[in-house]
DNA sequence: AGAACTTGCAACACTGGTGATGCAAGTCTG
DNA sequence: CAGACTTGCATCACCAGTGTTGCAAGTTCT
C-alpha cells in the first residue's frame, strides 16, 4: 500500500505521464494488483494526495512552530517541510485537491507561519525595519526555489535557506 | 505555423498531456494539417522551444539591460521576462533543450543580468550592506514566484515584484 | 484562367495504455 | 491442517492517440 504509492510518487516525479505498468514495476508489484488496490489512475493520484497532505501536517507538527525558539522552529520547519515536498513533490504539485480536509490543512500552516515570522520579528531574529510579511514572501520563494534542486539533502538545503534569508534580512543574532 | 505554435502553448500549459487533435482544434484547423507541419509530437514541442527562446531572446534586448539606468532596466527587463515566461510558460518550462543555440541564449542572460545587478549595486539602488549576488537569488526566486500567478497583467505583476524586492533590498531612491 | 500549393475530410493501420477476470500458487490465521 | 485472503500471471476487450494517405475543394500567384 505505502509501497504502491512511494513508487507511484517516485515514478511520477520523474516522469508524469508514466503508465501503471511502469509503476508496479516500480512497486515490485503486478499490475493488476495496483488496480485491485485503487480503482483507477485518478484514485490512485487523489489517494497520493491524501498521503502526502498527512506527512505534510506531522512535517509541521514536528517543528513545534508555536512553542520552540523561532530561529530553531525556522530550520525545523524548514528541513522538515523540504523533505516531504521533496519526497512528495509530485503528490503535492497537483492543483489543489477539493478535499476540504487538504485545503484546511494548508490554511492552517499558513497561519501557523505567519505567527512564527511575527515571533522571529518581536524575538529579534529578524532586522526591526524588515516588515515580517515581506520576509515570509521571500522565504516562501526561497522554499518554491529550493524545490527545484532534486537530489540534494533536505538538512544541508534547508540551512542553506535559512543562512540565505537572514543575511538578507537577519540581524546576525544566534547564526554563530 | 505561428498560430499552431500560439495554440499548442495555450492547450498544453493548462494540460500538458492534451491530444494533437485538441491543439488542432484550438489552432482552429483539422489535425492532419498539424502533422503535415510538424512530424510529430516531439518536433511540435521542439519547434515550440525554439520559438520561445527566441522571444526570451528578444524580450532581454528590449530592455537595454545593459545601457539604461539600472532601475528603469530592471522594471523593462522584469516586464518582459514575465511576458513571456507567462506567454510561453510550458515551451520555457520543458527540460533545458539540448541545442547549443538555446543553451547560449539562457548563459548569455545570466550574464546580463548579473552585470545588472552590479550596476544596480554601484548606482545605489540596492542598498551597500547588501550582496548583489544575494540580491540576484532573491530575484530570481520571487520571478518563478510570480509566473505562478497565471492570468495576471505582466506590467502589474513586475511592478509589484521590484517594489517587493527593493523593500528588502533596496535604499528607496528613485521609488518615490 | 491555369498551375502550384494548401487545406479539410475521411479512412486506415498501428501502438500503447486501461481495466477486468479466471486461475494457480503463495501466505496468513484460527 | 483448513479456510480466507492476497498475489502473480496470462489473457481479453476496449479505447484513445498517433501518424499516413488519397482525394476533393479552396486559395494564391502569375
Amino acid at each position: 500500500m505505502r509501497t504502491i504509492l512511494e513508487a507511484a510518487e517516485r515514478v511520477l516525479s520523474k516522469n508524469p505521464a508514466a503508465s501503471m505498468e511502469q509503476i508496479a514495476e516500480a512497486a515490485g508489484v503486478a499490475r493488476t494488483t495496483v488496480h485491485r488496490r485503487f480503482a483507477s489512475r485518478e484514485a490512485l493520484v487523489d489517494a497520493m494526495s491524501a498521503w502526502a497532505t498527512r506527512q505534510f501536517a506531522e512535517a509541521i507538527d514536528a517543528a513545534r512552530a508555536d512553542t520552540a525558539p523561532p530561529l530553531v522552529a525556522l530550520y525545523q520547519a524548514t528541513a522538515n517541510v523540504l523533505r516531504v515536498k521533496s519526497d512528495w513533490g509530485f503528490a503535492m504539485s497537483r492543483a489543489p485537491s477539493d478535499d476540504p480536509e487538504v485545503i484546511r490543512v494548508h490554511a492552517d500552516v499558513e497561519a501557523r507561519c505567519e505567527r512564527l515570522f511575527r515571533r522571529a520579528h518581536e524575538a529579534g531574529v529578524l532586522r526591526g525595519d524588515v516588515d515580517p510579511a515581506w520576509a515570509r514572501r521571500v522565504y516562501y520563494a526561497l522554499i518554491h526555489d529550493a524545490i527545484q534542486e532534486r537530489d540534494a539533502d533536505p538538512d544541508a538545503l534547508a540551512a542553506r535557506l535559512v543562512d540565505t534569508l537572514l543575511r538578507g534580512v537577519g540581524t546576525g543574532q544566534g547564526l554563530t
